[in-house]
DNA sequence: TCTGGGGTCCTCTAGCCC
DNA sequence: TCTGGGGCTAGAGGACCC
């Protein structure tokens, strides 16, 4: 799902693993597993009679994007993150597909227990990809690290009967760009005398980190291959991107990039967005959408058991223009209603009017939750128990069981003088 | 063609304090 | 008393990733 159809695949032939063996691959502890076009697979999986058929997950509604192709609609030049008008344009005869997002997470929990049973040292960087450190795992195992990576090819495929691709090499980027280029249903192996010759001849928009923009600006400058920017003096490049992009892009065009595995990460924002059908101006409305999405907010965090200090709100308008405002609290809150106002602050006092295509709230600086209990003053304490009696019982009679009495689809309260009172404790 | 949703990280600016 | 600079933090926005 990611960038890797853009690289050239000529140039890598000679790192593919076959059934007569692989390259060498002594110092190549770091495995990237990707799932080859997974959303779509696992739909696939689930009606087999779609097998030979275009078939494209992704939002279904005027405003969708593509989030996964098979390997056929691709040949039709459907692409992720592509419109879904466009998509269909391009393929009229594809099977269209809204996600089942709880599907994709039970298969990906099922392929990560595939991956610790190899070694603890995974690090999930969505549902369909992950790193592997197998560095520990050799000798127990008996093998090198291409051959652990065939192994997890076998078994994905036989436990949960979707296909995977492998990057096998010394360091996280260099697996990374070489699962993209081994798909589909392949692996690639770079040995670690190889790095530079794989790494050079590769467009600059292969470099982790340099999108878009940050490719325009190599390339208008005449840095066309990550060659260039390793030959490039690290002060010049600072001047054209900025430290800390220089930094990064001149250790990976030289094969220097020494992050490690880090099998568990603190989540540091939780947050949701929602693009509408239409544009909307009516404030009204906009402030119960915000109800809603701080309602998603606050129950993921109390899920999670963390509670954020900073209240963010996204405003993207139609002329795609994105504004983000943010207030940050004296003590940090899991309560809906206190997301709910500070949002409705920013929106009405920071927002300019307009035609509203998206709107988001977003809670930061995360912890957990528990030390700051008793900061919370009477009414707060209130919102809380009653949030809390709402997730129990959202999770015996499902999600749609409980809802804020201004969501329940009355006519929208225009006073806009009065907050709901908390229930009494 | 017309751009989702969930995130992270970086840079720049402004305000505050010393 | 006024002013300037450094360090720190919060906030805004952009770019990027999957």
């Amino acid at each position: 799902m990611g960038r890797s159809a853009d690289l050239p695949r000529g140039l890598v032939e000679k790192y593919r693993a076959g059934p007569g063996g692989w390259p060498d691959d002594t110092g190549c502890p770091m495995l990237h597993v990707d799932m080859d076009a997974f959303y779509a697979s696992v739909e696939i999986r689930e009606r087999p009679e779609l097998a030979d058929r275009p078939v494209v997950v992704g939002g279904v509604g005027v405003r969708g994007v593509v989030s996964s192709a098979n390997y056929i609609a691709r040949e039709y030049g459907v692409r992720s993150a592509m419109p879904t008008g466009q998509a269909r344009r391009l393929c009229p005869t594809a099977v269209f597909l809204p996600p089942t997002f709880p599907l994709y997470q039970e298969v990906s929990a099922g392929v990560l227990a595939i991956f610790r049973e190899i070694t603890p040292l995974v690090e999930p960087l969505s549902l369909d990809e992950a790193f592997l450190d197998v560095s520990g795992a050799l000798r127990r195992l008996r093998t090198t690290p291409a051959g652990i990576g065939a192994l997890v090819r076998r078994r994905v495929r036989a436990e949960h009967g979707i296909v995977c691709s492998v990057g096998v090499g010394p360091t996280k980027f260099v697996a990374k760009l070489a699962s993209g280029l081994a798909k589909p249903d392949g692996m690639l192996v770079v040995p670690r005398s190889e790095v530079l010759a794989f790494l050079h001849p590769l467009p600059v928009s292969a470099l982790w980190g340099v999108g878009k923009k940050t490719a325009e600006k190599l390339r208008d400058v005449g840095l066309e291959r990550v060659s260039d920017v390793a030959a490039t003096p690290l002060p010049r490049l600072r001047r054209m991107v900025g430290v800390a992009m220089a930094d990064h892009l001149h250790a990976l065009s030289h094969g220097h990039d020494d992050r490690a595995v880090v099998p568990e990460s603190a989540e540091k924002s939780i947050g949701a967005e929602e693009t509408f059908e239409t544009d909307h101006f009516d404030r009204e409305l906009l402030r119960r959408e915000l109800l809603r999405l701080a309602e998603r907010t606050a129950a993921s965090l109390r899920a999670r058991g963390l509670r954020g200090r900073t209240v963010a709100i996204k405003v993207r308008y139609s002329d795609f223009t994105t504004i983000s405002r943010s207030r940050t609290l004296p003590v940090a809150t899991d309560v809906t209603q206190e997301i709910f106002r500070t949002a409705a602050q920013l929106l009405a006092e920071q927002a300019p009017p307009g035609a509203v295509r998206l709107i988001g709230v977003r809670v930061e600086q995360l912890g957990a939750d528990g030390t700051e209990q008793l900061a919370l003053d009477a009414p707060e304490q209130g919102w809380r128990e009653a949030d809390q009696a709402a997730d129990k019982a959202r999770l015996k009679f499902g999600s749609a069981a409980i809802r804020p009495a201004a969501l329940l689809g009355k006519a929208p309260d225009r006073s806009g003088a009065t907050e709901p009172r908390p229930p009494r404790g």
